[in-house]
DNA sequence: CTTAATGATTATATAACTTAACTGTTCCGG
DNA sequence: CCGGAACAGTTAAGTTATATAATCATTAAG
């Protein structure tokens, strides 16, 4: 098999400039609408439904979610605390290490969570409507290589 | 010419399955690098930097930066208040309506801008060396897809 | 055992917002 | 004209999300 030809510089820089062009405005926008459902139809924040994004996506301790977030461990056991006073998290401390205290979304934290992601793949479908195939093809291309671009950075 | 033909239903929820994967974890890993650039090196928050960001990009006014960053008037009020502190910003009055007040990068808040960006473009090409020339292509398609998308939303 | 390391929490401070109230300016209908 | 509505911006006061530092409880290591 032959060697892919590595980007030229220029095409790299091209790159570059299209993520600032792209990615700030339209993360802002997707993250608005999420904002907005979850404060008016859910009332939770949008850093505390990152917070149940994170333990749904694995981040199972106060640290991991901290780590996954890129915050303190103390802004996060704050933002459990609301949680888990508004019956959408639990704390349990570990049986086999009492200091680690395992998170966990509870049946309404899920609930919540799905809700607002059931809404915004409806708003996003609407976005999305008519768009071509090949289009939608390269969005998924895309994307995929922008992940792998920078995934471990 | 032959009507593209339209994306299925599946093949829009796994780009917006993708979007999920890949918007909020790339955004945060670059913005991160920016962060630490902005804040260790040249001491201006994150959220300062952003509304230069806006103020180069177009935006002249209080207003015009509350509406791009869809925030509060008073908000924005209060970061230039900051901005111009450091002597990054000005304000000018207008002449022709003194209810404007026009925003206006100083020499070393374009300086500020510039050299962050300059970071961050060495930085992302490091993430992106070694990108072969058709993923790069892709790449790009995918992000001009995602810009339209989201555009007007 | 004692000390160090670890996970989590609490206390306290700060930055970045919000809404509400206010100032100054312009526009507009009478 | 002039008095009020609309508009751009600021100021005041309160909230939220974060940080750092100190502390607690637990486990690991010497």
């Amino acid at each position: 098999m032959s060697p892919t030809s590595p980007a030229s510089d220029e095409m790299i820089q091209q790159a570059i400039e299209r993520i600032w062009e792209t990615l700030p405005s339209t993360w802002h926008t997707v993250r608005g609408q999420v904002r907005r459902t979850a404060v008016e139809e859910f009332g939770v924040t949008l850093e505390q439904f990152h917070v149940l994004r994170h333990v749904r996506g694995g981040s199972a301790t106060v640290s991991e979610v901290a780590e996954a977030k890129q915050i303190s461990r103390s802004a996060v056991s704050q933002a459990v605390d609301v949680l888990v006073e508004k019956g959408l998290l639990t704390r349990v401390q570990s049986r086999t290490d009492r200091r680690y205290v395992a998170l966990a979304l509870t049946p309404s934290g899920d609930a919540l969570l799905n809700a607002v992601f059931a809404r915004n793949r409806a708003w996003m479908q609407a976005q999305m409507a008519g768009l071509a195939a090949d289009d939608a093809e390269a969005l998924l291309h895309g994307l995929a290589v922008l992940q792998g671009l920078f995934k471990n950075a």
